[in-house]
DNA sequence: CATATAATGAAAATGAATATCATTATCAAA
DNA sequence: TTTGATAATGATATTCATTTTCATTATATG
């Protein structure tokens, strides 16, 4: 079930990829394809097996350097979760955080969030150049309280 | 050089071990009074090194070990960082954030946000229960912009 | 002081991610 | 369209963080 927006975004994943000197392969093909479509965040495991409908032969070895390409791209990101951070996911567009479901890893995405006198105040008062910042939200999905029947395409 | 502070932090750190029922023993003391006075978040190997001056014999399994307690016991927290999540570091009391040093992983807290509306609506925009929210600032502190002298006992 | 059992540490095992390297596939130039 | 430089691949081995196992040791309680 794929809709014409991840289709785009998919297109677009690719040609960054080439415009930044990478080689159009099946494999990666095969896995650009999972994580621009997946509503979830994905081990490396799962986009490793999930690739494998596609591109059979796939080694775990390159969805971790595909991985690798992506996040220097700023079009996937890491997911942190209290256990560890071995969850990916695609990098939301715009000044966006997520909101991730603790069971099923499915993610969302929300902003309105206004940090910046925060970061100015702090960052007077502790004399550290702040960076970056991180937000997430941790939750439980509707899904996973029963609220709406379970996705049949989740990823 | 450790200042009445952080001495009373490592006694109530032991009583809280003590008054959950864990023993008091001396490998746990050295991991206690490592991690209770440190200003710096740390891997589990520069904890284990350092607990070592106090307690020569200790195993980096017991390093672990004790982690997880005073994890469970939100007396310590893990902090995240772009490349990974393997720094462990004293949670903050009441309700503040952290802020690491990407250099040399120096922490101090901040407080003073408020996401209780963003939260709000986020949550009912999206249908999840948000049970947590994460903030985290990373920049570079004073120390490692040669602001300020090297501090003699950063740990 | 005795003793049940919690805690320890050495060694081995696991899981995530990376390095190595011979083979294969892409793409640009002839 | 073929060719060839080289980027990418995947099998294998390796590293690094963390966990499990288990026989031994130490703590706290009766």
């Amino acid at each position: 079930m794929i809709n014409s927006e991840s289709k785009n975004l998919e297109e677009t994943w690719l040609e960054q990829l080439q415009e930044n000197g990478c080689r159009l392969t099946s494999p990666r093909r095969a896995i650009v394809n999972i994580l621009a479509n997946s509503k979830r965040a994905l081990e490396a495991v799962e986009i490793f097996d999930l690739s494998r409908t596609d591109h059979p032969q796939l080694g775990l070895v390159t969805v971790y350097r595909t991985l690798e390409m992506l996040e220097n791209l700023a079009l996937v990101q890491r997911v942190h979760q209290t256990e560890g951070c071995h969850l990916y996911l695609r990098a939301p567009e715009g000044h966006k955080h997520i909101l991730v479901c603790k069971h099923c890893h499915r993610t969302d995405y929300f902003s309105g969030d206004d940090l910046s006198e925060l970061i100015e105040v702090t960052s007077q008062k502790s004399g550290y150049q702040i960076e970056d910042h991180w937000l997430q939200f941790i939750g439980v999905c509707a899904r996973c309280r029963k609220i709406v029947p379970a996705d049949e395409d989740a990823n």
